[in-house]
DNA sequence: TGAATTAGCACCAAAACAGTGCGGTATCGA
DNA sequence: TCGATACCGCACTGTTTTGGTGCTAATTCA
């Protein structure tokens, strides 16, 4: 399916949050409790799915009361393909672009294969379209404008 | 998951199949039979996708022996938007998106949801890459050379 | 008539996804 | 020091989607 999955939505809307906690009080740790307080978000989801934010240099964690996450790069820095790529791997458009094409069955067409190079090149677009993509971006206008692209914001 | 099914993949490979067949033989129908004998595919399912294919107006199809599909319009009306829906529909990029936010959930962040309206313009410039490529362009160059982009090759 | 083909129905197995339980570990504040 | 609060890690379960199959009917050409 051509569709995001509900963790990388729980992610976005996460981060979002975290960056707009981030605007207002700068360094301050947002907690998974903030989060689904103010979502309806099952806290269990948003801890998995920050975990694997923090293993991919997206957030910072803390532990410990007062702990919770923060930015690790400014909003400027980092693209909505870099949070796919971290929620749900950086799969390809069709089976036969697999880098290991046949753990389970892949693809067998592959020598005779008449649509695997223009696939690709499709696909390079549509992941050109999502690296170019910023959470900045993705934030609300007044948040949007405290993230300066130019004032380098690097937390 | 951000990848397309594998039926679209069928899908893809059928029609290109078609359009390479239909520029030596024009007219000519191409059956199931025909496609599997050159992939490996399965000939339940290409004859499941060509069916949807059929219901959306981008194939014709005849019965009895000599029976098969062609295009029903020139490569280069049909786009890959077009073929996506067909076969997966035209899923919302995250399910706050959903036209008929509550059926199975949906989303229920709904009024306080902050990624809405930010996810929803790159779900826009996503479906009009797929709407911008058309099957003619993913075609191998000899055979889309057959069907000149300017010469109405409507059928 | 008979062979070849699409059409339509329901059905099954495997995989991915969404969500939960439970216990462990680090850290801050009193 | 003690306890509350928060993240961490593993495994587990139920549901949905996906991939694939069986069988039969309807259509068409030789």
């Amino acid at each position: 399916m051509l569709q995001l999955t509900k963790r990388t939505e729980y992610g976005l809307i996460a981060l979002v949050h975290i960056a707009e906690r981030g605007a207002v009080d700068a360094g301050a740790f947002v907690s998974a409790r903030d989060i689904c307080d103010r979502y309806p978000i099952p806290r269990r989801l948003v801890a998995e799915v920050l975990k694997a934010l923090q293993k991919n240099d997206l957030v910072e964690s803390q532990r410990g009361p007062t702990g919770g996450y923060v930015l690790a790069r400014s909003p400027e820095s980092i693209t909505l393909g870099q949070i796919v790529t971290a929620l749900e791997g950086a799969p390809p458009l069709t089976s036969c672009e697999s880098p290991i094409l046949l753990k389970s069955g892949g693809c067998e067409v592959h020598s005779v294969c008449p649509i695997r190079s223009p696939v690709h090149r499709v696909r390079e677009q549509l992941w050109g379209l999502l690296e170019h993509t910023s959470l900045r971006s993705l934030l609300p206008p007044a948040t949007q404008a405290h993230y300066a692209p130019r004032a380098a914001h690097a937390r």
